[in-house]
DNA sequence: ATCTCATATGAAATCGTTACCATGAAATAA
DNA sequence: TTATTTCATGGTAACGATTTCATATGAGAT
């Protein structure tokens, strides 16, 4: 059918086991012979066949890619294509091909990802979230695949290789960035509170308040499911409340829009009435009116830094298990501003 | 190593073909026999090793996804995410995975191309974008990999699998419904004119005014770089003509919300003062204020369609090449409104 | 001239599956 | 009873590469 290398082998008028040292410009084969069999590649078309490299050498170049249960909206959500532009870069650079887990639910990415590792159609794995009790990271740990994930695992963290931002100081951060304008009553409103980051933001979000001898109502915490259309919902109920907060921090750019429309449905004006701050500086932050103030997490360097380290351990599998912390920054813009009235 | 066909023939007293034809259900085998393997394989903890299968099936049950040189910049614009996820919807319920390029160059994205089809690794290609004098196209013509592009074909159209919109009627319509709306002076703002879809939707455009027989000016025709910051210039320009425009037709919902910002910028009112379309209905459509009017491109379905006829032609390599075209739905949203004086 | 030792290349085993051909036993037909 | 099918399974050669081990050749040392 197509052109092998036992075909070049005897064009070439060599064995076969010296043509492939030529593909991999093995030092032990005279730069003569070298021309000539790659003449003779050209000549008749030659290209190396992956699979049977495959087979025997062991090693795919290729890396997996595990999404959310919720992918169907996570391809929404420019965060993810951020991160996975991250990994791409990576892997080109390095000469890695990807490979993507296409279930949206839950039980059929478990068995992609099965099927990836154990079906040998990738060295590593990359994990784009992290939550607790998670059977795909189970698996992974078990077979010895190696992983990253991103985002903090929820167990075993010392033995787990991931890249993260440090959400809890983000999140105290970014409070207390608002705090410093004069708001005192914040509302959180985080995302879907089975992934680790939503735990970590809250948790800065208390800090911040801690830190400074307040405290945040429990009344002031909600959670919007990207998938849902109940943000409109959630900030009538926060306008209701008898003190109502003059201020949010909504753990993602896209819920953070969403806020600021069911907002402007009620009649408030922003950012006057109403301080925002939203997370991972996504290309919708920028385009928002007004501008949404936001916690850039570096997504793009969050999937480019995890790549990196997943092919630095397929490189060097005895090196330990590295993790890495990605910095943030608030990129200030026009959606915050300073409270009016600060007695009150 | 691991555990391959043959130590579960060994443990089960079978032959290896006798294993591999329980693995593909094979009618041929006595439910007794398989029963027995199976549990063998159970028991032994046996996963098929894809690699060996492609070797000699010769199928990878894959499809590789091409993306445009400026991918750097696709995965920002949720228009090729949604294309993705609606690929990935239909790959996941024929079982099918998906293999990714990551270049960034167009030299890069080439090899890239050429390896993962040369090399095997997936059995077929979709395109994601159309261009004129694409190498990429030539390449997977004569090679005989199947393949869709989404998008019009540069070039012998019938004899290429595609789906599209019909982008010159979207074009006219969505021009035409601003003509109704009372607008004549209607700019043009497309993006990369080196796609086909550019061409298209001009067309289109121009087409709106013959029909009523008028004329678009060409001062009102203008071009931006969805990755070069000349938003604010185009716009500028615009203004600045004597009869300035009073809509907008932007061939693209990323590209729209970064010509209102610039209008804005610029202290107009919208949409009062300009009337703005954009296209693809992404979701920055739904959440830009005033919510975007656009074109409907169901880019989900331009994907699902896309890799359901990729997989068909896979199926049925004899059937003739078809091509499809996704109808375009205008979503009326906030951004345009009658023009207020129309005489003038 | 003989021996040693690189150097350049070849031969063959191997990777994990599948697919073709063969075969023994049981079932059916003559 | 014997001949002919059918059925369930076994044996083994591919598939396209890599890799280990072997070997011929020639250069240099003695």
């Amino acid at each position: 059918m197509s052109v092998t290398i036992k075909d070049v082998a005897k064009k070439a008028d060599v064995a076969p086991s010296t043509v492939s040292r030529v593909i991999s410009d093995s030092p032990r084969i005279s730069e003569k012979t070298k021309r000539r069999v790659r003449s003779v590649m050209e000549e008749i078309g030659y290209h190396i066949n992956y699979n049977g490299r495959v087979l025997v050498s062991k090693s795919t170049q290729t890396i997996g890619i595990v999404t959310k249960v919720s992918s169907v909206h996570s391809f929404d959500n420019p965060f993810f294509s951020e991160m996975l532009r991250g990994i791409s870069d990576s892997c080109h650079e390095s000469d890695y091909s990807l490979y993507l887990t296409t279930g949206n639910t839950e039980e059929s990415i478990y068995k992609e990802v099965v099927k990836m590792v154990q079906g040998k159609r990738v060295d590593g794995v990359i994990v784009l979230y992290s939550r607790a009790d998670d059977p795909v990271i189970s698996y992974l740990r078990k077979s010895d695949c190696p992983f990253v994930m991103i985002g903090k695992p929820a167990d075993r963290t010392s033995e787990t290789m991931y890249v993260d931002n440090d959400n809890i100081q983000a999140s105290l951060d970014v409070t207390d960035h608002l705090m410093k304008l004069g708001h005192k009553r914040i509302a959180f409103i985080g995302g879907d509170s089975q992934f680790e980051v939503a735990r970590d933001r809250l948790n800065g979000f208390h800090q911040a308040f801690t830190k400074r001898g307040w405290k945040a109502d429990d009344s002031w915490i909600r959670h919007i499911q990207t998938s849902s259309p109940d943000a409109q919902k959630v900030v009538d109920d926060l306008l209701e409340l008898e003190d109502a907060p003059t201020a949010m921090v909504v753990t993602d750019d896209y819920n953070a829009m969403r806020v600021m429309n069911a907002l402007r449905s009620r009649g408030l004006s922003l950012p006057q009435e109403m301080s925002i701050v939203g997370f991972n500086n996504t290309m919708i932050a920028r385009l928002s009116t007004p501008a949404l103030t936001t916690v850039d997490t570096q997504s793009v360097q969050l999937g480019y830094q995890s790549a990196e380290m997943l092919m630095d351990k397929l490189k060097h599998p005895d090196r330990i298990n590295r993790s890495m912390i990605i910095p943030t920054i608030i990129v200030e813009r026009e959606s915050c501003i300073q409270k009016k009235d600060k007695g009150e």
